[in-house]
DNA sequence: GTCTATAAAGCGATAGAC
DNA sequence: GTCTATCGCTTTATAGAC
């Protein structure tokens, strides 16, 4: 049984959790409709598109979540290395040190990326181009700035990865801390 | 309408290719049936227990390759430099320069990995561990071994997320080769 | 050993009462 | 706006002919 919900921007957190944990196929309507608590004719009244348009609510609110707690401080002008700092830390609480699958991730791998592929590919390239910009205001060359951004999401991603494989939440966080390590060695 | 396999080994590899390219939900009984040129009957044959023990033996196949091709190389003696190089050519010829999914990483990150939670494990452990022996053999302290080898997987799999999100092999190769740089300038 | 036919269950999606 | 009932389809899995 799930929470009660009023409107259709309440419902989107839940169905991010349920994406995250049973996967998008995996998140069946029977599940999603005990997890929040709403009949299948009332989530289809909020998503007429059904599960693909579920599928896309939750990957705007997820880009709207990084572009307001990520990606706009990193474009905002300030010290860079309190700006990877903030970064890191971010990222960390997001992810709940490890315990949390990033979706976005979790579609790119699947075949499920097929069904949003601008949206995968938007929110990486953001998060790349907003930290890349970051290091160049840092005095970092444009092509380091972008390669150093790269290794940085690869840093993230593949933590969740061999986080959850292992079952070991000290993977993730010893990544993410190499990842601010080296990012900072940069500047 | 798939190849005529004439045994159950010749079936795996067909069944590997099916679970990287359309997930392990999303390889139907039917796509599979169409891909490997099988009716039903004869994968029942070859698999009694269903999808579930296709994708034991898919993840066990996975595992032997990467065990004679990767891990044994690294646990033999050798010069590291060497070995280093070896196992980055082996698995940038494996993942097909980021073409290929990891499909080891890829049920982690789904909950398919709840059906398979031994060899999923099991697989990042051994290539771990080899890849520490390896690093200590060549004068690397332990944790510091250990912590550079959980670093090589990480770059590996998040290479292979983020080549995917951004449909860029170029994003796996360099990855790849800050992975191979990263271990050599600790030896 | 391989096939076709079929069973039983679950899926996404829709209709219509309230 | 929310529910229940139901549609049509696909799923995994099984049975039985050959």
């Amino acid at each position: 049984m799930g929470k009660a919900v009023g409107d259709r921007g309440g419902v989107v957190p839940l169905l991010a959790e349920a994406f995250r944990e049973c996967g998008f196929e995996g998140a069946s309507l029977s599940v999603i409709s005990q997890r929040t608590g709403l009949g299948k004719g009332s989530l289809y009244n909020f998503f007429p598109g059904g599960k693909e348009e579920m599928g896309a609510a939750v990957l705007a609110a997820i880009d709207a979540w990084f572009e307001a707690e990520v990606f706009a401080p990193l474009r905002a002008a300030g010290d860079p290395r309190a700006a990877i700092t903030a970064m890191r830390a971010a990222v960390d609480a997001y992810f709940r040190s490890g315990r949390r699958v990033c979706l976005v991730g979790a579609f790119a791998l699947d075949n499920v990326r097929e069904r949003f592929p601008g949206q995968v590919r938007d929110y990486f390239a953001a998060w790349r181009d907003a930290l890349a910009g970051m290091l160049e205001r840092g005095g970092v060359a444009a092509p380091e700035a972008r390669e150093a951004a790269e290794d940085a999401l690869i840093q993230v991603q593949g933590a969740l990865v061999l986080c959850r494989a292992l079952d070991d939440p000290e993977v993730f966080t010893a990544g993410l801390a190499r990842m601010e390590q080296r990012l900072m060695t940069l500047l």
